[in-house]
Parts: structure tokens; C-alpha cells; sequence
DNA sequence: AGTATGTCTGCAATCGATTGCGTAGATCGT
DNA sequence: ACGATCTACGCAATCGATTGCAGACATACT
């Protein structure tokens, strides 16, 4: 049991300080020490204030490792993104990063911790695994990926898990998410009011997010009279090489088309490649509309008109939902508005 | 003390299930289930396999609080990013969030767990508070920011600590970065090579990183025979904004210049709008160039001539250097290569 | 048979902090 | 002056797992 400290060669490491070393110091007992750490009104102040100090100048810090133990909170927040759509690496898809640097902003400005936890091939349990094995106190699942079952079987005993993605009939769970179909519709719209009649779908129709911009899409064109042509309906990964290969397939195949509503920006930013290199012309020949609104998408040529979906707010609700849960409260499922950013694409 | 577990409402929760759960269960000890689980040659492989079998039909996962409080061993890497120089949201740079998505991709592939913290407002001391808290085995800080003497004062005691950024002199603690110093000379030479003669610096330089690129720029410039002109010399955070008002403030004065190096890319893209808005011409009428390569470098309009971090092999590099430490290894500080990216603003 | 060797298993200490309960001493009331 | 009340503090149990040590039992050797 003897394991000698890990020391820095040259470095006069001493043994971290323990809550008995301070209180050693202070001359009280360690009962003592944690209740004044702990701001407890059981403590005088004065009093209270002498061991902060002391443990201050010490460079004493509580130790997660037997707090967390013992009081039963961690303090932290587990971000879990699935990837059980494809197993690519994490940054494939910029729009994930960005909604996580929102998370992050707002958890860590409620003084909690976050852990991130990338899951690159969902094993069955994976999620209540994760929940049970006290890393966390609660968690935020980034995207249902194929993921929804899993998910449902650990809401039913776990209340402080919230999730991004679609919100699907008799769910029960609760997400937070862009209205979808809603989003898609208006995408759609806005190419039939430019004239566009024969609009391609560009998306993976594997997450249900994706599908229900698909269900938009559908809607759209029914509305207006048009008959779906499945030919049009292309999938295509987050990645932007899959659409670039997919629009090229089209225009190889010679199918016709004059729009392009494509389920994410990278996505549309593959496509408008592809148009280009082929010779077409950008809103001339082809509008081309995306989904997500990231920074990339102003500063393409020509500037990606696009359905906005506003993450600030996303992570903003899906935390204050998540620290709700924590305290014991049911929340129910949220559902953002979008809207449609016109720039030059369309 | 008797503190009831919260229950779902309406849900069938049961306390969490114990190592001497399923000890019982096993009927062995829990010392033995312990060893089972960590694969232990002391238990025979038939009982291993019973144990463990048993184990998953009941669904326990060891609880990280008790594994990590004995063990000493957290499993988790802390990646901290102090914002010293920006109280900014951590979105506003889109480098950091790829960077760490590369760093979580490499970190989890290792199978240890990723802990985020912000730094907004870095007070004296926090490195090593982090790093007492024993929340993490190792920690991975991207980006100096102004907080060199923290992290050298920590890194005397502290071993398992890498960090990103420039490479200082006497620097006691690993370091991986790019070559600011190589990178902005080659920079500043595309633009002379292109006839450039009166070219501005955007960036801030209170980074350490970014006071190397200013010196790779006057270097280069030095060589060539020009003078320095401090007017041409611009601050510039990393925000798109401030690069934009900067440009702005230039062609106010009235102060002549053909050529821009832009710090950053976002910081580049900031400064191609200042100057179209304000009817010049990219590169004809002045030049362009940034510095990471980000995704959005090649879809902006005219695309960005820039220089390419590779921060996928500098994630890389971090993690494996960071292991190595973790294994009482001294590491060397590294300067990972740069190139540049040719593509039409220059 | 008796001893030496080896294999497996469990006891109990330990990691570091939190907290219910009990009590010494101070304060108050009459 | 004496008991009642309150304040401040410490004892010891506890959270859940790991591991040195020792003992039980089986096997091998002479």
C-alpha cells in the first residue's frame, strides 16, 4: 500500500495538505475546518473567517475525490454526444462544437463542471452506464442520433437528463430543439417563391432530426401542388464531401433541377462546390438554401441564405431545464423558432 | 442522515446496486468482485467470468467517487482555457473549439474522460487549485493567454501538465505549437513577393503567440530592407469585429497600405469586409492573408490565402505528450511546422 | 505421513471529506 | 446560586471501492 508520491525531479513536491492538516493548524478539528470551508452558520465568523485563511495561505483545496464521495454531488455535468450515424471524429460536424461552447458557457457559469463524453459506437446501456457510474449529476445528450430507445430507458428512472434533437410523438423525455419541420417548410418556401419548382433534398434521414426536415419538405411541396420526385430526395452525411458527391451524381445522371434545400450548412456549402466546378450558376441556375446558420455560411460565396437556428438560446434552455431537473422539478420539451436568413443564395 | 434517495415520480427506482451487492449476489466477498472486475490474475478466469457476468446482467457499473477516491486515479484529463485576455464567450474563437475537439477525439480514444474549464477570469493561483482538486490525472491548458507564470509556477510541482502555445524562452513547462515565428515571416514574404510594400499587422499582442507572429512580420519586413511603420502596426482581439473597426480606422486616417496579415483568420475575414465595403478590391487593389486555416478560410469570397496550423498533429502531440507525463516521462516542448495555403486573396 | 509450496479468498485498513449527535462551557433567568 | 438554554465544537460513523496481509485449502515433494 506504501506508493511513494510521484515526485518532480528536483521539485520539493510535499504530500498534498489534507482537511487534518488544517485543522491541525488552526487548532480545531476537521469537523470544524469543513463546516467554515462550508460557510456554516454553525461556525462564528470570525472564526470561520481565521481558517479560511489559513487554508488560503496553505494553498489548501478541498478534495473533489472525498467530497464528491461523501456529499453525494459531483458538481459536474456530462455532455454525451452520440455518434452511432457515423463514426467520424467529433469536429466533422461545426455545428455540434458551437452548440457545445454554448453549453459550456452556461454551465460553467453556474459554477458546475463539464465532462464531455464522446460516444463513438453506442453500445446498448451506454447511457445508463455512464448515469450510474456517479461521474456526473446530470446529463445532456447533444443529438438523438439513432439513439431515442436508449435514451427513453434511462429518462424513466434518471429525471436530471435533457436532450437536443427532435421532439418525436410520446416521447418521454425532454428535449430542446429547432422546429424542424417548420424550418424546412419555410426553406422550401422561400425556393418556390423564387421560382424554383424542382428542389432537391440533401440529408440524412437516419436522425430524426434530419427526417423531420425531410417531413417539412414534403409538406411544402404538397402544398403547393408539386408531386414529390424521390429522385430529388438525396442523402447526404454532415461531412460536406457526401453532398458534393451526391449533387454531382444528379447532374451525372442527368437529372434535372433548379433548387437545392440542403439539411445542414456544411451540407449546402458541399453542394454549392459542386454546382460551381460544374459551371452552374449560383442563385442564377440553382438556388441553394441550408440549415443552421453558422458563421461559415456568411462568408461563402455567394453569401448561404439559410434557416437560422439559434443555439445561444438552445443551450441557454437546455441547461436551465437540466438545473431544474436537478432540484427535483419536471420540465416539459421546448421547441425554438427559427427563421430564415436571406443572403445571396437563393 | 438517513437521506432518501429521490425517486422519479411514479418511477420504480431501487438504490443503486453496491460492489458487495454484488458480492452477495456472487457469493464471494467484494474484495473478490473488485478483483474480478479489474481483471485481476489472483481470481481464477471461470470465477472472473461468473462475476462478471453477473455484474452486467444486474446492470452495476463500479461508482467512479469510491474507484477514484482509493485508487488515486481519475481516468480524466482537464483541458483548461484561460481567457485572461478576452472575458469573451469561448465561442468567439472558433480555432479553440476545433482544437478541442481535436483533443477530445484524441483524449477519449485513450479511453479517459475530458474535463472542461473556462477560465473567464483567471485569479492568482487557480492553475494549482485545479490541479489540487484532483478532478483530472493530467491537465492540457490551450493557450497561454498572460498567465505564463502560473503555469510555470504550477508545472514545478506538477508533471502531468502540457500546454499550447508558443514556445517561450527559459520556459520550464512542455509546450506545442506552431511556428509563429517561421509562419509569419512566410507570411509577410508571400505578400512582398506579390509587390507588396506597406502591409499591416492585425492582432493582438499581448498573447504571447501573436507578439511571435509580430516578430516573425518584422522580421521578414527587416530582411526585405523596409522600415517598420509602428501606424501600420494595428491591435485586434480575436473577435471579427475589432479587426473590422481597425481596418475601418486606417482608411479613415487616410493611412496608405497595400497589404493586410491578419493574425488569424477570423481576424482576416474581418478585415476583407472592412475593405470590400469600403470598395477596394481583394487582391487587387491590397492583399490578404491569415493565419490557422479554419474551415471557413476556404469558403469565404475571395478565398483566404493563409497560414495552416495542423491541429490535428498538434492535438496529438499534446495527448501523447501528456500520457508520457503521466507516466513520470519528462517531455520536450515541440514547434510543429507550418505552410502556407495558396488560395486568392494575395 | 509430514512438510513445503502454491492457489484462492476474505478481513480490515484506507483514501478524504461530511454530518448526526452528544457535550462542555457560556449565558441567561429568577 | 442553581438550573435551563444556547453556542460552539469534536467524536465517530459513513460514503464505495481497493489492496496488503494472513489464513484456508489443495497439491506436490521427500
Amino acid at each position: 500500500m506504501r506508493r511513494p508520491k510521484k515526485e518532480v525531479p528536483g521539485g520539493e513536491t510535499s504530500a498534498p495538505l489534507k482537511m487534518t492538516d488544517i485543522a491541525r493548524l488552526a487548532g480545531v478539528s476537521a469537523s470544524t475546518v469543513s463546516r467554515a470551508l462550508a460557510e456554516s452558520p454553525l461556525i462564528p465568523v470570525t472564526t470561520r473567517r481565521q481558517i479560511q485563511q489559513i487554508a488560503v495561505e496553505h494553498g489548501y483545496v478541498i478534495d473533489q475525490r472525498g467530497q464528491r464521495l461523501r456529499s453525494n454531488r459531483t458538481r459536474t455535468i456530462g455532455v454525451a454526444i452520440p455518434l452511432g450515424h457515423e463514426s467520424d471524429q467529433l469536429i466533422s460536424d461545426p455545428f455540434f462544437l458551437q452548440l457545445f461552447g454554448h453549453l459550456a458557457d452556461e454551465i460553467s457559469a453556474r459554477h458546475y463542471d463539464v465532462l464531455l463524453s464522446r460516444i463513438p459506437s453506442p453500445a446498448p446501456g451506454w447511457l445508463t452506464r455512464h448515469i450510474q457510474s456517479q461521474k456526473a449529476d446530470g446529463y445532456i445528450v447533444v443529438g438523438q442520433s439513432n439513439q431515442h430507445a436508449e435514451i427513453t430507458a434511462a429518462a424513466r428512472t434518471f429525471l436530471p437528463l435533457v436532450v437536443w434533437g427532435a421532439h418525436l410523438p410520446e416521447q418521454v423525455y425532454c428535449s430542446v430543439g429547432s422546429d424542424n419541420v417548420g424550418g424546412a417548410r419555410a426553406a422550401v418556401d422561400a425556393l418556390l417563391q423564387a421560382g424554383r419548382r424542382r428542389i432537391v433534398f440533401l440529408g440524412a434521414t437516419a436522425l430524426p432530426e434530419i427526417e423531420m426536415r425531410l417531413r417539412g419538405y414534403i409538406t411544402a411541396l404538397e402544398r403547393a401542388g408539386i408531386p414529390i420526385d424521390e429522385k430529388l430526395i438525396q442523402p447526404a452525411h454532415f461531412t460536406g464531401d457526401t453532398a458534393l458527391a451526391a449533387v454531382q451524381g444528379l447532374i451525372a445522371d442527368g437529372i434535372a433541377f433548379d433548387g437545392v434545400f440542403a439539411a445542414s450548412d456544411v451540407i449546402a456549402l458541399g453542394a454549392l462546390r459542386a454546382l460551381q466546378t460544374a459551371g452552374f450558376n449560383v442563385p442564377g441556375d440553382v438556388s441553394v438554401i441550408g440549415f443552421d446558420d453558422l458563421e461559415l455560411a456568411e462568408h461563402s460565396h455567394p453569401r448561404l441564405t439559410t434557416v437560422r437556428q439559434d443555439l445561444a438560446h438552445g443551450a441557454a434552455a437546455l441547461v436551465e431545464f437540466l438545473f431544474r431537473r436537478l432540484e427535483g422539478e419536471e420540465t416539459p420539451s421546448a421547441t425554438l423558432p427559427v427563421r430564415i436568413i436571406e443572403r445571396d443564395s437563393v
